[in-house]
DNA sequence: CGGAACTCGTGATCCGATTCACAAGCGGGG
DNA sequence: CCCCGCTTGTGAATCGGATCACGAGTTCCG
């Protein structure tokens, strides 16, 4: 469920306040969701809480990080690298949360054998040893649309089977490559769709849901 | 529907490859998805195609883009110049489609005043002005997750009324104030939950969907 | 002019996720 | 020791989106 790492945020927080126990009710509401969803999510876990006292929040955390597999650092690259790719790569949050960016990609030349923030630059055509190299696990695509499905194909050539595409584009993979997208101008878009939609009083085109 | 923006990128692609006309099976491919959902997508949107013929591709482009609002500009404040926060006020994709981003805030003394990459840096105090003053319609927000609600609060006490959070936090909000939530940190944790799914022969914790 | 091939629009169906509702277990107080 | 209030776990019911399937309209060719 993608719901597993906000109940692990909200207990963690829930720990350092330092609370040893917890309901389903207060998760539910810290992570924003419904309590019976909180239970149902829970119990998938094999978690046991106790009927009448709660979760113990310590328990929780180590049921939850280890579903979660956080134990585990999977080594990423980020492969372009404009304003969001060099956010991405200096971003420090990732590191802490098991996922080092151990290398960057790009096709500047100007770039390549650099080291930005710690991160050493490569070559495209130098992908495949560098995902050899440091076991890369997931590849984050941070390319112009135009370069972002050759960019894809060479990821899933190195054998990397995970990819997080900020892209704005389809990519199309093999089934066994998961793909999450995340597009900024779609956010900003649906958000607007919604504001237009409140607001006019002449007719908007249609109810859409 | 969140598809509509995706629609739309490819019906540009489309025209500028020079189709004047195309169909539900075309769009689906390209778009990644179900002909069946194009076509119940589209017919929402009161949009008539051609039976035996298809779509034409102009004519889309413009009922889409009309239910979108693309003819609508909204003004976006960039809260928090963290890595992400700077990428974003400098992302020039988001001008083009509509959402200039008019102003940032952020507590650093040496940035407030100054204009990074042409965008003016205000103090948070000075949030309520901003609002007013460009009309700004979204905020997003790029701080530390321990301002984001402040920070949330006052864009809502401001007259905000959509919200990009970046944050990794659970906002609450009034009902009436929409937010969209992009946590790159979750996203990595969903890729490493499969990825650790999909390889282990040991017996992980327990089948989850 | 007739029929074959194609494509849209949409009611019907399916399926998973969410929510409801409640029995069962636990703890504390009298 | 018993009862009462609290919270979990989970079957049942509900909901909404995705998919299927097919009737209907269009084009084109013979």
């Amino acid at each position: 469920m993608a719901r597993l790492p906000v109940y692990l945020r909200s207990l963690s927080e829930l720990a350092t306040a330092g609370s040893s126990t917890t309901s389903s009710d207060v998760l539910a509401e810290r992570s924003g969701v419904n309590a019976a969803k909180v239970r149902k999510d829970l119990s998938y876990l094999g978690t046991h809480g106790t009927r009448g006292v709660g979760y113990d929040v310590r328990h929780l955390i180590f049921e939850v990080s280890r579903a979660l597999g956080v134990a585990n650092t999977w080594p990423v690259v980020v492969c372009g690298l404009g304003n969001l790719g060099r956010a991405l790569a200096n971003h420090t949050g990732f590191t802490e949360r098991g996922f080092p960016v151990v290398a960057a990609i790009d096709v500047n030349p100007a770039l390549i054998g650099m080291t930005v923030d710690g991160v050493p630059v490569h070559s495209p055509d130098r992908l495949a040893d560098v995902v050899a190299d440091h076991d890369v696990a997931i590849g984050v695509i941070a390319t112009p649309p135009g370069a972002a499905q050759d960019t894809a194909d060479r990821l899933v050539a190195a054998g990397v089977r995970s990819i997080l595409d900020f892209s704005s584009t389809v990519l199309s993979v093999p089934d066994h490559v998961e793909v999450r997208a995340v597009d900024l101008s779609t956010e900003l878009q649906i958000l607007g769709f919604h504001l237009q939609r409140d607001l006019p009083a002449d007719r908007s085109p249609r109810s859409l849901a």
